[in-house]
DNA sequence: TAATTTATTGACTAATGGGTCAATCTATCC
DNA sequence: GGATAGATTGACCCATTAGTCAATAAATTA
């Protein structure tokens, strides 16, 4: 495997910057000065290693989409049930790291382009089709039909799109908490009052806080 | 009434011209040029009706939502039974007028404003405000304890948004019929399978198709 | 018809922001 | 130590765009 260069840890740097100063300032607001002003460097250095500013977003998006990522990956090795893939899913989506107003801007302000930016476009289909399969196939391992679980894999998709959007516009104030609420209401209702499906939330809940305490 | 004069009609078109070029050219790619050339005025002639972009782009979002408004109390008024209204706010929140990806982006647009501008933050509340307390009052009317009433209408609005984001990025390619599609699968785990919602469900979307082809 | 208001516009300004470039500065390698 | 490669940056350049303004055209009114 690659070692990092000086010049990848660089553009991680500056990635992660425009990350935050795009989920602060949103698309308009991200410019290449605010970015580099984010890291104490110059505009031109971030044009170093940057050939220009889409090539920036779009890794600074993948990046930030890839941390997410990893986080569900890890809760997801730690499910040994199809309820706790599922959960799993659930909590990654509703981690205390990544679920906040701020981050949830920057994905809105990333969907708000999507239809001006194939590449972004791209990165939306991926994350997209990510959730959807995962939710899709930790269903049917509890028994479901192919229907069936597509079924829920799309409401249940549908309704974690609807809380990010609504974080990100911070109204009603609704945070983890609440949207965890939500969308377990929902989920009652659609799949049943399971026993085995309340042990699982609660097992991979108290996993999930476990690694974000971990991480802090 | 005071009637409308020239200049508010002139406003009216600019208005709405601003709402197309925002749905179709997003936040960044709506300037005063191509509103205007969008009208066949000059961009001066703009300005002379708006004191600056602003405020125009913020009464062509008013503009745009009031369509919807009344598109909504058309609906409302034929409907007759609670069901009927629920059905209501559902069909006009998918009419073929307004259910389309480019106007989807543009209010996606919006969102990915909201934090730095406190108008559309005013805009987005009142548009939330209203989904949610007409589907309470719906939904509680059909004899629902108002716990029920707001755990159903939460569910309901975030379903909603989804799919409008959804929508917005044209993903999956899903159309009218698939949105209702997904809405109804869940609406029908959350509040049982009842005749009479049935009913009230054909009715209104009659209703609705019936408006929408006088209007054309 | 003359006067006055209103509409419209081309030309201009100022500011912003992406991107280039040549000059330095630093570190590594022979 | 000297050379070479990469890092960093200030100074530019150019395109774009919001907003101004004064001049002209059109319409309304007295």
């Amino acid at each position: 495997m690659g070692r990092k260069s000086i010049a990848d840890i660089r553009r991680e740097e500056f990635a992660t910057a425009a990350f935050e100063v795009l989920s602060v300032h949103g698309m308009q607001g991200t410019t290449l000065q605010r970015v580099a002003d984010h890291t104490g460097a110059s505009k031109a250095s971030v044009l170093h290693y940057f050939s220009n500013k889409q090539t920036l977003i779009e890794t600074a998006l993948r990046q930030a989409n890839a941390t997410l990522r990893k986080e569900a990956v890890a809760l997801m090795n730690l499910a040994s049930t199809p309820w706790e893939r599922f959960y799993g899913i659930l909590e990654a989506n509703f981690s205390p790291t990544t679920f906040r107003p701020e981050v949830a801007h920057g994905w809105i302000s990333m969907c708000a382009e999507v239809p001006h930016n194939p590449q972004f476009q791209r990165i939306q289909t991926v994350i997209y089709r990510r959730l959807h399969s995962n939710l899709v196939s930790a269903l049917k391992d509890t028994g479901m039909t192919e229907a069936e679980a597509e079924h829920g894999a799309n409401a249940v998709s549908l309704l974690i799109d609807g809380i990010w959007l609504r974080c990100g516009l911070q109204i009603g104030g609704l945070n983890r908490e609440d949207a965890a609420a939500h969308i377990e209401a929902v989920v009652n209702k659609l799949f049943g009052d399971l026993a085995e499906r309340q042990a699982a939330k609660a097992k991979m809940s108290a996993l999930a806080q476990a690694l974000t305490l971990n991480a802090a």
